[in-house]
DNA sequence: AGCACGCCGACT
DNA sequence: GTCGGCGTGCTC
């Protein structure tokens, strides 16, 4: 693990290596990327020294402000002083080999540009957090500091502790360092820098900072047979004679060479066996391996490993196509002689994925690298299991659940060559990708593929498509509800369209049935939040030993409760939101600050006792279900489900392996799964989607039915899915029992046309957020003001409190500024944007406000 | 993002 | 009278 230190920082940098002035030579400069959401870049003097070693796309240490030593990326080195300020130097290069390449850099920039955010926030994204190195001051001892001197000034109590941690270790000489972390946890107080600086002022000890390379290979210990065995197998049969009396040695050596057999292969023992391997077998006992080791009969060596199996079978069995799926791909080839994009919309269930594999192949023999998206959710052990089957060992994953070594070996697995396909999530498209050929956005109308917080608020597939440009890659989004924005594209011309209209082998579409709550409950035959049909349905279903997925697009038990008496609610302190019952951990909840507080049983308003929850989530589902039907084996996927590593691996395993018969869920449940002996799905609350206040809640409750009822008949089981609704004469029901994109599209793009929505406007949404709402919205209407100066009146709508009008103590108010082929261009407008935002910060209306800019948001 | 410099309340 | 609150401004 290298560590980077550096003298004190008060010490002058001026006195660099001679040379560096001389007149005869030229000075470089290294244009820097801070990982700070800094709106330029910092320009940094390269030491002669470091000349040959600086270049773009290398890390690179560096003083920033008056204390902070960081890590960052070189954007670029050129010959130009900067005019304004004398450059500081570069203190180190930390690279040999870039870790982020040119093309990357490029995409970053059309990031930030495009997302109207700073480079170090697309850079602070795209790092994984053990390539960005840490900072982190440390203290010694001064070595010509001499405790024993009556000179000293008189140390307090807290700064002798500190001394003590630092005296000299008597038998190296050497003096111990203290980071601040050890300092505050030494003292036991947060409050510690004082002592840290009168210290500093008694001559006492003296700083610097070390930035230590946080990334750990994976190490393992491995043994193997001392050589001189190998070399003598004669020598091998004598010691296990010697041996005798010692029956636990003799069977770890002959276990040993069970594993590596010495005599017929001597060269495998060069790479011995891992330690851990063979003190696993329980019939050998530890100690017995360590006296080996002691003896001298096994040695020991440490190797670096892979996070990933690297001896895997690459085997890459063919698939077969079905004859339709062939013609699809053979269409798809076809159209990228003409077209670098294609969008795949084949039904739920058509067999996507088989057809991509086949692309994947194709690209990977031509010597591509291949990234294929999912949503993050989507990414399940099922989907990765059957890649890796394919593709063993070339097949990188990358993904939020996994641990940050592992990203980076994923990283550096990319740069090298050794992954040629990934499979990841939104994140992915951060990698540093050199020769890509070939990009798949599976899902490509998961609005997940949106990030939302922090910045970079990015869109994966828009990104996507910008990288296949600047890689000369193509691109294949797949979807069974494709976004109307995609579909836009397809129409015009733009990209390329190919259909599949049939489920892939003998499963039929499912059977949509709609069920008239309003009805039911006028003939008071609702059971909790079931109709007498969904409880009959499931019934029947457990009967004929097939699963069933029930879909609610709400977690927790119920969304609030209330009072009988008085119609209290309680309300989360932070948030406009009333608070919701997580029964099962007997909690409210605010899920969008994360408060938390016990469930209440008495009315702190009127002393009433009788509270009632109202509404229902997943939670209550699950509940009910088990109460109404008693053979059911239910189990929960929603986010409280799944927040371990492999919490939702557990889940789907049990599911797929029948130890449970019923599936409650959220969104989640929605996506990407596959499920053979599913035959019914149940949307309890369908009016909860359709009516959500948005331009888009129309398309999403399409996706969003389309989606999950395609969960259900995937094999030969005839699959049905009941959609319980209060008024079953919607006209997006008839569209999505019919299965009717075409008609969602032609509806969609007419609404969007009249009202100026996308594909026909571009959206940016500001967020402009106070403490005090009435200053909230002084900045807010400020900013109008600002924009309408720069763009047209109409362009600019709002401001507007959105529905939930308090978040984290914030008021928030929303401005959407709509940008049409009317305006110049697109950047352009956006620079006006960024103008008025930097003016209204900048006048007394802005003061203490923050503005959050969303482009494109979903 | 840190972190320093700079103006107003509760304490030795 | 001072310690310390966090409001604003800067970092090559």
């Amino acid at each position: 693990m290298p560590t980077h230190s550096h003298p004190a920082l008060f010490d002058d940098l001026a006195d660099l290596p001679d040379g560096d002035e001389r007149p005869d030579r030229t000075t470089f400069f290294a244009d820097v990327i801070l990982p700070l959401p800094l709106p330029r870049l910092y320009t940094y003097r390269v030491p002669h020294a470091l000349r040959d070693a600086v270049g773009v796309g290398l890390r690179v240490v560096v003083q920033f402000g008056k204390q902070k030593v960081l890590s960052c990326v070189v954007a670029a080195v050129h010959q130009t002083p900067p005019r304004e300020y004398e450059a500081k130097y570069v203190l180190e290069v930390i690279d040999e080999q870039p870790v982020v390449t040119a093309p990357q850099l490029r995409l970053f920039e059309w990031m930030a540009a495009y997302y109207m955010c700073t480079l170090g926030e697309v850079l602070n994204a795209a790092l994984p957090t053990a390539l960005k190195l840490s900072s982190e001051s440390q203290l010694q001892l001064r070595a010509d500091y001499d405790e024993t001197a009556d000179t000293n000034y008189a140390l307090s109590a807290a700064e002798e502790i500190i001394v003590q941690n630092l005296r000299r270790n008597a038998e190296t000489g050497e003096f111990p360092t203290l980071a601040f972390s050890d300092v505050a946890r030494l003292l036991d107080q947060p409050a510690f820098h004082k002592h840290i600086k009168s210290l500093l002022a008694k001559n006492v000890i003296t700083l610097f900072e070390s930035v230590q390379d946080k990334y750990a290979p994976k190490v393992v210990r491995r043994l193997r047979l001392a050589h001189h065995f190998v070399n003598d197998p004669e020598l091998l049969t004598e010691l296990l004679h010697q041996l005798e009396k010692k029956p636990k040695q003799v069977d770890a050596v002959m276990q040993y060479l069970r594993e590596i057999p010495v005599y017929q292969a001597p060269a495998l023992n060069h790479r011995g066996l891992p330690k851990a391997k063979l003190a696993q077998n329980p019939a050998l006992s530890d100690s017995a391996i360590n006296s080996l080791i002691r003896n001298g009969i096994f040695e020991t060596f440490d190797q670096v490993e892979s996070r990933f199996p690297t001896d895997g079978n690459a085997v890459m069995p063919e698939i077969i196509l079905s004859p339709v799926q062939e013609a699809a791909r053979n269409r798809i080839l076809e159209l990228y002689a003409t077209k670098n994009i294609v969008l795949l919309h084949g039904v739920t269930g058509s067999g996507k994925t088989e057809v991509y594999i086949e692309l994947i192949r194709a690209a990977l023999e031509s010597g591509g690298q291949i990234l294929y998206l999912l949503p993050e959710i989507a990414l399940t052990a099922q989907i990765v299991t059957r890649l890796q089957r394919v593709f063993g060992t070339r097949l990188g994953v990358y993904h939020s659940k996994f641990s940050d070594n592992e990203r980076v070996e994923v990283w550096n697995g990319i740069l090298s060559g050794r992954f040629s396909v990934i499979v990841g999530a939104r994140s992915a498209v951060f990698l540093p990708f050199h020769r890509l050929s070939l990009i798949i956005v599976d899902e490509e109308h998961e609005s997940s593929y949106k990030q939302y917080e922090p910045a970079p608020r990015y869109h994966a597939r828009e990104t996507a498509l910008m990288l296949a440009q600047y890689q000369g890659a193509k691109v294949l989004l797949g979807s069974a509800t494709p976004a109307i924005e995609t579909y836009h594209n397809c129409q015009a011309g733009k990209w390329g369209l190919v259909e599949l209209r049939q489920r892939y082998g003998s499963g039929g579409m499912p059977e949509i049935k709609l069920v008239d709550t309003k009805k039911a409950r006028a003939q008071k035959a609702m059971r909790h939040d079931f109709t007498p049909e969904l409880i009959e349905e499931i019934q029947v279903r457990l009967d004929r030993s097939e699963q069933v997925i029930l879909f609610q697009n709400r977690r927790g038990y119920a969304p609030y409760i209330n009072c009988n008496a008085c119609a209290w609610i309680p309300k989360c302190p932070n948030c406009a939101v009333s608070l919701t019952l997580h029964n099962r951990a007997n909690e409210l909840r605010c899920h969008y600050c994360g408060f938390v507080q016990p469930r209440v049983r008495q009315c702190p308003a009127c002393g009433g006792i009788s509270i009632t929850p109202i509404g229902f989530g997943t939670e209550k589902v699950e509940e009910d279900v088990k109460e109404l039907v008693p053979t059911a084996a239910v189990q929960r996927m929603d986010l409280d489900t799944t927040r371990g590593k492999n919490a939702l691996q557990h889940i789907i395993a049990d599911f797929e392996k029948g130890v449970t018969n019923v599936l409650v869920g959220t969104q989640m449940v929605t996506k990407g799964l596959d499920f053979q002996r599913v035959s019914l799905v149940g949307i309890l609350n369908a009016d909860a989607i359709i009516h959500y206040p948005d331009f888009r809640a129309h398309e999403r409750a399409f996706q969003l039915f389309t989606q999950v009822a395609g969960r259900a008949g995937r094999a030969a089981v005839k699959g049905e899915v009941l959609i319980q609704t209060a008024d079953p004469t919607q006209s997006i029901f008839a569209l999505v029992a019919n299965n009717d994109y075409a008609g969602l599209y032609e509806k969609e793009l007419q609404e969007r046309a009249n009202y100026e929505y996308p594909p026909f406007v571009r959206i940016v949404t500001l967020t402009v957020k106070h403490a005090e709402q009435h200053l909230a919205q002084a900045a807010a209407n400020k900013l109008v003001e600002e924009l309408v100066a720069r763009l047209e009146r109409h362009a600019v709508l709002g401001p507007e409190a959105p529905y939930v009008f308090r978040i984290r103590n914030l008021f928030l108010f929303e401005i959407h500024v709509k940008l049409s082929r009317a305006h110049s261009t697109l950047a352009e407008a956006k620079e006006k944007i960024r103008d008025a935002m930097t003016a209204v910060q900048t006048m007394p209306e802005g003061k203490g406000a923050r503005i959050v800019v969303d482009v494109d948001p979903v």
